[in-house]
DNA sequence: AATACGTGGCC
DNA sequence: TGGCCAAGTAT
């Protein structure tokens, strides 16, 4: 749920979840799209049904027990090199090279003396963070996770608060006036994108109690906003949008594709 | 290596 | 207001 999302987002859906579902078996027991429902509007929901297909390759593999090792955590889907580090460093207590987004930014600074990390995780990145790490098991384990709360906290991304930075006499980027950073990220663009099309559609498939006829999204019914369960307004934002027939289309063949959407009765629903 | 993939808060 | 950015992963 973390990956590329705000803890304080995250938060109140993880709580939903762990009382819904307290453990990878209750999970698994459920259908996919139950889990993709859940996700609510967390974003990325392809994630649920990572996580959903997790559960049940714990269920498989571990008899419903979380794996404690990197190696097998990375065989999960939706586990790549920072999750599963991360999982057996807090989680299991384990010495792990952790590197997400917030450590990559204070080692760069701090080493590399430049505002941002490279573009894509490197290899002299992971070697750099390896060397730091302490050798100790539970120093490592505060270290990981202290690293990470700097860059939350202090070495934040814009407008880092330096003055209360414990390391700032250490840094690079300080000692080195604070340059620039020497390239402009490229945003990721959103407004008429695919990806809002099928933002839009998702959140009617989420509200949906019953499969939705095609129609539905390329043809609006006059009084949308009084549907009867309650779709109206997702189905309103997403004609909002007013998207080319064949946008609309690429992105209900995507969703299907990817498994967040499935035709059933002639009509699309969340995976049953 | 580059690209696709959601959402909402902040400045 | 529009772009930036957030505990990345898969292809």
């Amino acid at each position: 749920m973390l990956q590329q999302t705000p803890v304080v987002r995250v938060l109140p859906v993880w709580e939903e979840w762990l009382r819904r579902w307290p453990s990878p078996a209750h999970l698994a027991a459920e259908a996919s799209g139950e889990a993709v429902r859940h996700w609510g509007r967390l974003g990325y929901p392809r994630r649920a049904l990572r996580l959903h297909a997790a559960a049940v390759a714990i269920v498989e593999r571990h008899d419903g027990d979380v794996p404690g090792n990197h190696a097998e955590l990375l065989e999960l889907p939706g586990v790549g090199s920072y999750t599963a580090a991360a999982v057996a460093a807090f989680a299991f207590g384990r010495r792990e090279t952790v590197v997400d987004t917030n450590i990559r930014r204070v080692h760069a600074r701090l080493f590399s003396g430049t505002a941002l990390p490279s573009q894509s995780l490197t290899a002299a990145e992971m070697r750099l963070a390896a060397e730091l790490l302490p050798a100790d098991v539970g120093l490592s384990v505060r270290w990981n996770a202290a690293v990470m709360e700097l860059g939350a906290v202090v070495c934040t991304a814009r407008a880092p608060k330096c003055a209360e930075c414990p390391v700032r006499g250490a840094c690079a980027w300080l000692a080195a006036g604070e340059p620039p950073p020497s390239y402009t990220p490229k945003g990721q663009s959103w407004h008429g994108t695919d990806r809002q099309v099928r933002g839009a559609v998702m959140a009617v498939l989420r509200l949906a109690d019953s499969p939705v006829a095609p129609e539905m999204f390329h043809q609006p019914p006059a009084d949308l906003g009084f549907e009867a369960d309650g779709i109206g307004v997702p189905l309103a934002a997403l004609h909002r949008l007013n998207s080319a027939p064949e946008q609309l289309e690429r992105a209900l063949t995507g969703l299907v594709s990817d498994g967040l959407a499935e035709l059933h009765l002639g009509g699309l629903r969340l995976p049953a």
